[in-house]
DNA sequence: CAGAAGTTCATGCAAATGCATGAAACTACC
DNA sequence: GGTAGTTTCATGCATTTGCATGAACTTCTG
């Protein structure tokens, strides 16, 4: 058992994470979005422009009611629309417009510059290749006796509640 | 300029870390607190207890407000106290109290484990100490136009507002 | 020292979030 | 086929968040 080493890894990796969004967020990597509508757009866009809501849930920073909102401010925008899933009256199939597709390039394209140029100043190419494969390796669901179903992750950051204090 | 490594090892890492970050919260690492609470906790026990509210909000995953209202609140639970700075009637220093220290050990404790069964059990401790090595040259104040204060930041992950849409 | 400018924290308010729950649709079992 | 159970999404509600702003205090300038 190596708290000595895990850690401090931990902590940095939390750290870098942090700092980096926080750089992407002040340099306005996703406007004219907020980096979580963002990260629905590009879900999105990464399921081939159409994805069930239950499917899209698990890889979001969100929990489903907020995603239901989301989506709901999301369409009145114009950028995606809701259908019915056919086949099952209660699904609900999220869908980028043309519109919408067209701004997650916009953006997926300059927030990509902006990572390239963060990421470049400070490690090599040899570097960044190491640090995603350590970064992958984090997430191999082998492990936990919790995970299993595990693929493709996402993000988010939430909460608990007290018991105590 | 490496768009090819640079958005793969970017991404890896934002995964890595919201994988995680989920599994430390589903395994209750945080009890009783909330993740937010416990890092305004862990950030004033790294301060020696004791730190002035401003030096405190850009270490945090919050705005300014929002840190006023939770220390309002852990105040109120008992576990830190406001005090003023003295020397400046403006200032609010924020203390942890025994039993605000006691809780942040215990809680902290129970953290550093969850995270050495977790880690050790996916990369060996050269890799987390090169993980380490590699997350820790990403927050490098060198670069970029805006950072020159960071020195031990923290976390965070906020958003922005529209524009066009 | 007086007034302007800056700093630090709190508060009003609208927006977003999560939890608990509800409604609608589908599935399983008798 | 009908009813119980499950799945999927939406909604009520309390909480939390951030932005804009205000109040209290300090510092700077002449």
């Amino acid at each position: 058992m190596s708290a000595r080493t895990a850690a401090p890894a931990w902590e940095a990796l939390f750290r870098a994470q942090v700092h980096l969004m926080r750089h992407f967020e002040e340099a306005k990597d996703f406007a004219p979005l907020t980096s979580r509508e963002y990260d629905v757009l590009f879900t999105l866009a990464r399921c081939g422009g159409a994805a069930r809501m239950r499917d899209l849930v698990p890889h979001l920073l969100m929990s489903q009611p907020s995603l239901s909102r989301m989506v709901d401010r999301l369409a009145s925008d114009g950028v995606l629309e809701r259908r019915i899933a056919d086949g099952d009256g209660r699904g609900v199939i999220v869908a980028l417009t043309d519109r919408g597709a067209e701004l997650q390039r916009r953006v997926g394209r300059r927030h990509v510059r902006s990572i390239s140029s963060r990421l470049d100043a400070v490690l090599t190419e040899d570097e960044q290749v190491e640090l995603r494969r350590l970064c992958a390796k984090l997430q191999d669901p082998e492990t936990g006796p919790d995970d299993a179903r595990h693929a493709g992750e996402t993000r988010r950051a939430g909460s608990q509640k007290e018991e105590e204090r």
